[in-house]
DNA sequence: ATTGATATGTTATTCTATTACCCGTAACAA
DNA sequence: TTGTTACGGGTAATAGAATAACATATCAAT
C-alpha cells in the first residue's frame, strides 16, 4: 500500500514501541481468558483472526484478513472472515474502521464497548484512543437536540509522531 | 428501508418541522451564489444530485440517488452519481457518512468542512451537528499522543426525539 | 441414537466504488 | 480559422466490500 517510508506499523501501540511479541501473546491470553470466563467460544479461525489483527497493529480490510486464512488453509471464502470479525467486534475483542471499512484489534480488550481511533495517513498505524472526553462532547450536542445515542463512531486521521517527522508537510 | 414508522425524515431538519420547500431552494441558491463566486460549476447534474440529497434530508447510498438520475435521463452509470457527489463533498456542499457509505447534503453549506452526524436509526433522518466540542476533545487526547489531526469523522447512531416517542424502548 | 445449538464450508449475489477510454464543448492562442 | 487545452460527461468493465442462502460438521445434552 502506501508503506513507501520509514515507521513500521508493526512495532508500534499507541504509536510507540514495545515487546510486540509478548504484545500479541498476551492479548491473546487475556482473550482466551475472558472468552473462558462468558462461556464464548475462541475457535481457530476466530483466534488466528484476532492474531492477524494484533500482528499488524493497522487497520486490516477483510479480504486482506482473508488472504491470510486462504494461505494458512483455514477458510478462503468471504464469510469465513466477516464471521470471524463480527464474533471478535460482537464482543470488544476488535474494532471495525468506519473510515476505512477495515477492522483493528482492540489494545485493551473488555466488554464491547466504543472507541476513537487515531488512524496514521501516513504509516496506517492505528491507535484507539479514550472515547469518554469526545463522547460527553457529543453527548452533550445530542441532548441540546433531544437525540438518545446509541453507538458513536470517533476517527481522527492525520500523522502519528513519527510520520510528522518524515512527511515535514 | 426500515422506513416502517411514523415521522417523515421528508419533514426534519435537525429533527425539527420546517418549510421545506423553502429550504431546498434556499439552499441551492446559496450554494448556486456559492458556485458562482469562486468559479465552480453547479452543472446539472451536480445541481440536482444537490437537490435530490436535500429533498430527503437523510443520507443516500451513490446508487439510490443514481435511481434517480436514472429516472430522469440525466445519467445511468455509476461514476455519474460519484463524479457529482465528489463535487459536492470536496466543496463542502455534501458529507459522506462513513458509518454508512451514504451521502447527506450539507445543511449550512461553507468552505470544505468536517461535521459531526446525528444518525436516527428509527427513521434515518440525520442532522449535522456542531463539530467543535467533540473535535476539540478528540483534539486534546490526540495531542496527548503527540498526533496531528488532518480530518475527524464524528458520527452517532441513535434515535431522534421523534422516534424516542415512537419507540418507547 | 436423537436432538438442538453452534460453528463452518460453499456458492451466488448484492452493494459500493473506481479505472479507463472516448466524446463533445468552451476558452484561448496562434 | 485552426489547433490546443481543460473540463464535464457517457459508458463499459472491473475491483472491492458485504451478505444471503443453503449445506455440512461438531459437540453436548438428553
Ligand atoms: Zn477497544
Ligand atoms: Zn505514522
Ligand atoms: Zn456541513
Ligand atoms: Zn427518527
Amino acid at each position: 500500500m502506501t508503506d513507501t517510508h520509514a515507521p513500521r506499523p508493526t512495532d508500534a501501540i499507541g504509536f510507540a514501541s514495545h515487546d510486540h511479541h509478548a504484545c500479541i501473546e498476551g492479548t491473546v491470553a487475556a482473550v482466551a481468558a475472558r472468552c473462558a470466563d462468558e462461556g464464548l467460544h475462541l475457535t481457530p479461525v476466530r483466534r488466528r483472526v484476532l492474531e492477524i489483527l494484533l500482528a499488524r497493529h493497522r487497520a486490516l480490510g477483510a479480504y486482506e484478513i482473508l488472504d491470510v486464512l486462504r494461505d494458512e488453509g483455514l477458510g478462503s471464502q468471504p464469510p469465513v472472515a466477516y464471521r470471524a470479525l463480527e464474533f471478535l467486534t460482537k464482543h470488544g475483542f476488535a474494532h471495525r474502521i468506519e473510515g476505512m471499512n477495515a477492522f483493528a484489534a482492540c489494545t485493551h480488550p473488555g466488554q464491547d464497548h466504543d472507541a476513537a481511533f487515531l488512524i496514521c495517513t501516513g504509516c496506517g498505524a492505528v491507535a484507539e484512543a479514550p472515547v469518554e472526553p469526545a463522547r460527553a462532547a457529543l453527548e452533550r450536542t445530542a441532548e441540546a437536540a433531544g437525540f438518545t445515542i446509541a453507538r458513536t463512531v470517533l476517527e481522527a486521521e492525520g500523522l502519528c509522531p513519527n510520520c510528522s517527522q518524515s512527511h515535514p508537510s
